[in-house]
DNA sequence: TTGTAGGCGTTATCAT
DNA sequence: ATGATAACGCCTACAA
């Protein structure tokens, strides 16, 4: 079995009680600085570690929070959590991550899992399929603080960490209204998800503000996949009367669309002007570079955790819904070349 | 306080022993199958949920594993995470993840962090900055399990799951060859990295191969990070007689010292052919396209959770070094248009 | 300043 | 089949 010194160990190699050993560990002030360093020393060479199971078990904190997301592998997420471990790394907090899959039953499995750990509290971005909130529930039930960020869950208190999802939707409509474009068609994600919801909304204000008619047949709904934006795209080929821009929610979806419709010999720009959603990298690699929204992930990510360690030092502070800036980054994919 | 029942008070109310309990949530064969269900019945209405961390204090096992690598927003990185979380939560296993941004003290840190928490087991990618082995050695004396993907370590017996980054790099190099370039310039990363070494190793077996003389000015050793691409660009610039290729042991230098040479006038790929390695996804959309190498990432945190699980559940396992598939992708960076 | 004792919640062992 | 007991390692009132 493993190499395992506990304190009754060294209590009994320094003829000393195991709760002055771990006074003497924990730096307390209750112990001679002169037992202090010979209990530290003797610990040092041993090899002695705390055994934090033990100790979170007396403590009822484990000093790791859970992170749960659709996917790790993108960009904007996986920034995000880059932000949450370094603030969680500097304030000695773990981090355990769990990918949802954007599935319902792996985003309740893996609450059920941070939940039984005793996490001290949870990041989360809600999976796509997510309609229920059971799962989410319990965790408040339990007490335990949450915060969302990006894909928030209106059906439960908590705090959030976003963006203005609404007005960078409208910025992103406006500007390709003002650069002349009349129908504009819309990719938007799942209903169930607040931010499509808003950016949706922001998309149908500016159209609003410029009197531009709604046109339902103009709004396209579906995962906002690869394969949904390629699948839009034929679509949008097989119209006789074609949209002119396209606002798609995220950049995924976007690219994809705009690869087959140029394959297809339209132009973008000039024929089908495009903006998605996010600024994934990529976006700026693509031609034409991809007009985008950022979202400024590896804030999101800081101010999730900062909130989040707030709320567990500080139970009953008031839950707040805190917005990061973000802009609209124009590109070429939007612009008369 | 949190909503916590625990089988003491399941016991209280149902008027049985703990232990019974225990028994019963276990589903264990000892305990009747009718108070069995009565007993599961009671738990889930009262919601109930194990402690993971006092059954973990008793079994001596957390089912969690570490996580360690230079930093998770990198395509390679976060993708190969997607794949260990993913197998992990399917073996009912958890996932702690820390980012060592490349730094020797948060290597440290994290693995000493990962330790007292008596994690089953480590997955890790080592810094760019160690060479220093001190904790790597100490998670071998305490007999955790450990598995190295890509960036091994050559001085610690341990699993490692890689590529064949010599051939890879043989390949890379072989084809600016074969493409009729002669003044093959290398990047390569610090010294201590394995994999680099390995890659220059390919490098030079090309050029000998084919009877091409090594000039080491044309070896550049730097961290391989954004800005350290645009430096060697703008140092190739200043020279007098340039490569005409460059083979950079990673995509982000190659990309952004392409972007340089191109501001300055340089036609890629005909005037200087560009090669990278790892294949980050931002490089199909480059203009040129980056011919690179895939490391097939998802493949490889898999197999490096699935060696580990082995690892932890039959100790003595041999300890072994898988290849992974990988293969040199051809775009237009390195290919006459 | 140091020691004693008990408990965090679970589970394995032994007894009934 | 079920109950009693002890132990995992640490921490903290309380006592001395």
């Amino acid at each position: 079995m493993k190499n395992k010194i506990t304190i009754h160990d060294l209590a009994r190699i320094l003829k000393k009680d195991s709760s002055t050993i771990s006074r003497a560990l924990a730096d307390s002030p209750r112990v001679t600085k002169k037992t202090r360093d010979l209990i530290q020393a003797k610990a040092k060479e041993l090899g002695y570690f705390r055994n934090t199971l033990a100790s979170n078990l007396r403590s009822q904190k484990t000093r790791t929070i859970g992170v749960v997301v659709p996917r790790i592998s993108r960009y904007f997420l996986s920034t995000a959590i880059a932000g949450i471990e370094e603030i969680a790394f500097e304030n000695n907090y773990r981090v355990i991550i769990g990918q949802s899959m954007d599935q319902l039953d792996k985003e309740r499995q893996l609450i059920e899992t941070l939940l039984s750990s005793q996490v001290d509290g949870i990041i989360m971005s809600m999976a796509m399929e997510t309609n229920q909130y059971d799962h989410l529930e319990r965790i408040v039930a339990q007490k335990t603080p949450i915060v969302f960020f990006d894909r928030r869950c209106d059906a439960i208190p908590a705090n959030n960490i976003l963006i203005d999802d609404c007005a960078r939707a409208f910025d992103a409509t406006e500007h390709l209204i003002l650069s002349g474009r009349k129908r504009i068609a819309h990719f938007t994600g799942l209903e169930n998800v607040s931010i499509y919801q808003d950016r949706l909304t922001g998309y149908k204000q500016a159209l609003q503000k410029y009197n531009l008619t709604e046109d339902p047949t103009l709004i396209y709904k579906s995962s906002l996949k690869s394969q949904d934006g390629k699948q839009l795209a034929n679509l949008i080929l097989s119209l006789k009367q074609k949209p002119d821009a396209i606002f798609s929610a995220n950049d995924i979806a976007a690219i994809s669309c705009m690869q087959v419709l140029q394959e297809s010999g339209i132009n973008v720009p000039k024929d089908i002007a495009i903006v998605g959603f996010s600024n994934e990298p990529l976006g700026a690699y693509t031609t034409p570079s991809l007009t985008s929204v950022n979202q400024s992930p590896l804030e999101m990510g800081k101010m999730a955790i900062a909130t989040l360690l707030n709320q567990i030092e500080n139970p009953d502070a008031k839950l707040e819904t805190k917005l990061i800036d973000s802009s609209l980054i124009l590109r070429n994919s939007s612009m008369i070349q």
